[in-house]
RNA sequence: GGGGGAGUGUCCCGAGCGGCAAAGGGGGCGGACUGUAAAUCCGCUGGCUAUGCCUUCGUAGGUUCGAGUCCUACCUCCCCCA
């Protein structure tokens, strides 16, 4: 887009220099009010699962530089919306949530904000309302009569969502429809109520913030703004945040330290530069330095990634001692206590455990019938030596330093340890 | 309302004469090669108390020694006509 537009703020001119922008419906207009400082802009979040994933860290990542440069960030809770559900997927016959699993999931996802940005009365302090306040008391006539007469059911079909569905004769449900009412209609609330003037998300947002802005203007709100950041994929074009294994969460009770530090570590060589600008806060100019690095080289770069991104979100002391976990185990090849660890009765041990049914329990592999399939391919070792007999069994013998070290391929470790 | 078509291995796409744990991809996982990368090559990709047993092809019945495959009803989606 704009390549020539030369921000004045500090807000804009670290969003473009880092990688963050994608589009924005008036780079002038929002670079004035961040210069200015009294920038105030929300990125709404579901609250379908008790934790966010890697997918949510890009916008979390823009409201913390939006901190960082003076404005307000507004994480918005999407409890009201989430009752209603985002039926985006198509057929996934979506299980509605209840009010309680909601309520948990708030609570859970709010404990990820408190590492990015901080919290208070302040005029650049965040605040995290629940679109739930004014959603779920709206009465549908009303909410008709002064919101919803506002939306022209043209323009809304010719919006990009809507029109592919059409095109292709895909079902929309009429929730569907509805939904970008509901995401207008909290922009334009949370400019009353907050004076929030920008709607920030992904670029599949981009549809949905318009609206929000049109409305505001039929509304009677100031000029709001929208903007929006790149769809992120690997460099081979995978979604970024899903494996095999699950989602890469946020939340440590849902994925520990360990294995998060171990995804950024896996990055691909051609992605570093673009993560080390986006996932962290590293200056530009060191990341430069890093991105440079040619061959084996690379990897420092990767393991400062890694260890930069862990320490965003769990810590500092948190992801120096999964980083120093990684060499021992991969460098110096010896065990480290801190790997993730699974508890087994010790009786149970001492009765002696099959190792297909050890690395089931291990969580390494999903049924027996999938340990047994390793074993054949040599996948599966024991205290580092290849598990070849899938009869064998595990007993207080097979302890080293009072822990067994189950490894499924040469990267993934997990300790079983007695109690 | 009438006519036509479709729903397959719970990641996705998709073949499937009445003998089917069900072709082929993609994705994923393991192995080799490397640098814990990419690319490439090879193997695997329903469950279990495992030379056998159980569960899978929209749902429920039926025909048959035997049904993903044939019949009936129902559900859902798509197309054409009204």
């Amino acid at each position: 887009m704009s390549a020539d537009f030369k921000p004045k703020s500090d807000f804009l001119a670290t969003l473009m220099e880092r990688g963050f922008l994608h589009q924005c419906s008036d780079l002038e207009g929002v670079d004035a009010k961040a210069k200015a400082g009294d920038l105030i802009a929300y990125i709404g979040f579901d609250c379908t699962a008790s934790s966010l994933h890697v997918g949510s860290l890009l916008p979390i990542m823009m409201l913390r530089w939006l901190q960082k440069t003076g404005g307000k960030p507004v994480p918005l809770m999407g409890g009201g919306t989430t009752r209603v559900g985002d039926p985006s997927g198509k057929d996934e016959s979506r299980k509605l949530l209840t009010v309680e699993q909601i309520d948990a999931n708030k609570e859970s996802i709010k404990q990820v904000f408190g590492r990015f940005l901080t919290f208070g009365p302040d005029k650049t302090d965040a605040i995290m309302p629940d679109n739930a306040e004014w959603l779920t008391t709206l009465n549908y006539i009303e909410f008709l009569r002064d919101v919803g007469r506002h939306f022209s059911v043209n323009r809304m079909l010719s919006m990009d969502s809507v029109r592919m569905r059409l095109e292709r004769d895909q079902e929309l449900s009429f929730i569907e429809f509805n939904y970008m009412c509901l995401q207008a209609y909290d922009f334009v609330e949370l400019n009353k109520r907050y004076g929030c003037i920008l709607q920030m998300g992904g670029s599949d947002q981009w549809g949905n913030i318009v609206t929000g802005i049109d409305l505001g203007r039929r509304m009677g709100t100031p000029q709001l703004y929208a903007l929006t950041s790149p769809l992120l994929t690997t460099a081979s074009g995978a979604k970024m945040g899903k494996t095999a294994a699950g989602a890469i969460w946020l939340n440590a009770d849902m994925l520990p330290v360990y294995d998060y530090w171990q995804y950024w570590r896996n990055t691909e060589d051609a992605d570093v530069g673009r993560f080390l600008r986006l996932f962290t806060d590293l200056p530009v100019d060191e990341i430069r330095r890093l991105e440079a690095l040619g061959g084996a080289e690379i990897n420092e770069a990767k393991k400062i990634l890694a260890t930069e991104a862990t320490a965003m979100v769990h810590g500092r002391a948190a992801a120096d001692a999964a980083a120093d976990t990684a060499r021992k185990t991969f460098e110096e090849g010896v065990t480290a206590a801190s790997l993730p660890t699974v508890a087994v009765a010790a009786s149970e041990l001492s009765g002696g455990i099959g190792v297909l049914t050890a690395f089931v329990k291990a969580g390494l592999v999903a049924s027996t019938g999938e340990a047994r399939r390793q074993v054949k391919g040599g996948g599966l070792r024991v205290n580092d030596v290849a598990v070849t007999d899938e009869k064998a069994a595990l007993t207080a013998a097979d302890l080293a330093d009072g822990v067994v070290k189950l490894s499924l391929g040469k990267k993934k470790h997990v300790l079983l340890k007695p109690e």
